[in-house]
DNA sequence: TCATTGGGATTGACGTGTCAATCCTGTAAC
DNA sequence: GTTACAGGATTGACACGTCAATCCCAATGA
């Protein structure tokens, strides 16, 4: 009895919490997506990108560091900015410094349609997420997704 | 003033609750996903298919039916149906009753796989999810999603 | 009898993500 | 000098989801 709890199942009642928990955080997430898309024609997948490129110095990143800060495969980052190139977002050279590794730097029309994206969304992520929620229900959140990220170890 | 928070911008605070909340929902369904695929190779589609499916009479349902129960599309779960019945889970067959309307239901196979997938998977919520929170906080994502339902006007 | 429409399902093209294999180019080992 | 290897990035094959187009078949209506 002294570790009843190891390797448990969850009751029918935390199963439902749990549905409930991750059905909304993917539906808010869909929801944002498909807001984000109409109007300003980005992916979550580019907006993560182009954040991360205009807050960088010269608007410039090694491809590997751009990996890193937003925790993708190399793979994955490489496909993507191959479709972002495409679409002109974004620039790709080789790296002086470096003999290996390729600069990513964002384009004029990247910064542009970054900063046309960004305000909506931001305003959308207040409308139906912020302004959900009273200021207890928030600071709630914040505490018990600290509490599932020390659980996971994930970094903060 | 009167309505200040209209269409507001969120606070750098609140920012930073959104994704760290948004990142640890995705950060968690990803491990699952990947217990769930390295434990009994399922993905959560497959899941949630033959989850409905084992709960249906005869194991079996109209495939409109199904995708109403999971809020597919109709076209997604077709193409889906089709990559599970090449694996041998499940089995389409014209539907008597209806005129139009294809009938899906679980092969013994794919009994058997839901069996041996769902209950690692639900240890998995248990340790991951469950077990990580207090009952307090428990109570307090329900409470939150709750409300997040409500203002999405999500389907309870 | 033949065109029309309508529900139910499938298909194809496309964008996306993953995994494993590959490529490229300096650097170290022999 | 040639071989090996190592870091950095790309590629290809595949699974998945979405959208729009299509198909199939019956029940109308002319």
């Amino acid at each position: 009895m002294a570790q009843e709890k190891r390797r448990a199942m969850p009751t029918r009642e935390e199963l439902r919490i749990w549905r409930n928990y991750i059905e909304t955080a993917d539906a808010l997430r869909t929801l944002l997506e498909g807001r984000m898309q109409t109007e300003s024609s980005l992916s979550s997948a580019d907006y993560r990108v182009l954040l991360e490129l205009s807050e960088a110095d010269k608007r410039t990143l090694r491809s590997s560091e751009l990996a890193e800060l937003i925790g993708w495969q190399r793979s994955r980052l490489s496909h993507h900015l191959g479709r972002m190139e495409k679409r002109g977002l974004v620039h790709r050279s080789p790296c002086p410094d470096d003999v290996h590794g390729i600069n990513v730097q964002l384009t004029d029309l990247g910064a542009e349609s970054f900063r046309h994206g960004s305000v909506p969304h931001l305003r959308d992520v207040h409308e139906l997420f912020v302004a959900a929620l009273s200021p207890e229900q928030l600071a709630g959140v914040d505490d018990f997704t600290a509490t599932l990220r020390r659980h996971l170890e994930l970094e903060p």
